[in-house]
DNA sequence: CGGACGAGGTTCGGCAAGTGAACCCAGCAT
DNA sequence: ATGCTGGGTTCACTTGCCGAACCTCGTCCG
């Protein structure tokens, strides 16, 4: 029985794919999240072409996840930065997952960056988590419910 | 001062990008996470072109996030389905926290999908925690470390 | 037996997207 | 005036995505 029926048409994943999913968006994030705002450092770090990169922002931009912002080194004309926005700055745990999961399958050594918690210093890491505060350890704990029936199954 | 110095060719963001970031292979996934195992349930599901279908299928299973395995209904020859490995039940994670920011900033009314703890019934959602039981509220709570050296800076 | 059928593909021609190199433009410095 | 730099645009080329058509292997039906 694989019909797991729901609205696929509206899937959330798929809507944030539609925003992020394209080639080089989530770097983009990536370096943003570093501090990383000026469209030639962001060009060097990721050495993604010039064209892509202004098509890249300018959909970031329009889709709210960064915002153009104005700024002036002094003896310089003025320029723009990008800058997260909230919305963009709620897509953390969707970076910090990737990156786990790289760290996890993918490495060859330790992993590249650490995350630290900046009050006391412990390794930050995405947990699954209910309301009831338990953790969840994976997807075999999770029943997925479609929305406006009683639908469920194991996810 | 972005300049953000870390090996960025080893970047695990990237790398995972590289296993799962192409068009189609979080949408396959999301499937499979949902009990959809079949090609043809696969390509109903997604309205995905068969070639399309077949090549992300292949490196999927070459990266050993599904496993190809032999079925055999009654009165049907064998036939082959795509299950999640260990390696791809790790994704869920990225999966959830996909879908939470498609749910929270792209809604135009209920979330389709709602993910409740199997024991407790509670709702599910995704987490940043730190090794000292922390939970971590965003970014701004965050230092980033580049492996080997000392640098430290905000993430 | 011959023929139809369905799952799971492969092949093909066309269109969209990504790529590197070259070029452009504004403003500051000389 | 000449050059330099950040932030782009344009161009020719290649790669990737797409839908439609075709293929293949076993099963069923007559």
């Amino acid at each position: 029985m694989s019909d797991a029926s729901f609205d696929r048409s509206r899937c959330s994943v798929a809507g944030t794919l539609a925003v992020v999913g394209e080639k080089w968006s989530l770097l983009v994030l990536r370096e943003t999240f570093l501090g990383v705002r000026r469209f030639a450092d962001l060009q060097r770090a990721l050495g993604i072409p010039k064209a892509v990169l202004t098509d890249r922002l300018a959909t970031l931009v329009q889709e709210g996840v960064l915002r153009r912002e104005p700024y002036q080194d002094e003896g310089e004309r003025q320029r723009h930065e990008y800058r997260l926005t909230g919305k963009g700055r709620d897509l953390y745990p969707t970076l910090v997952a990737l990156m786990e999961w790289g760290d996890r399958h993918l490495a060859d050594g330790p992993p590249p960056l650490a995350l630290e918690h900046r009050d006391c210093g412990a390794r930050v890491r995405v947990a699954l988590v209910c309301d009831d505060g338990h953790e969840v350890a994976g997807p075999h704990e999770v029943a997925a419910r479609a929305a406006g029936a009683g639908v469920e199954r194991r996810a």
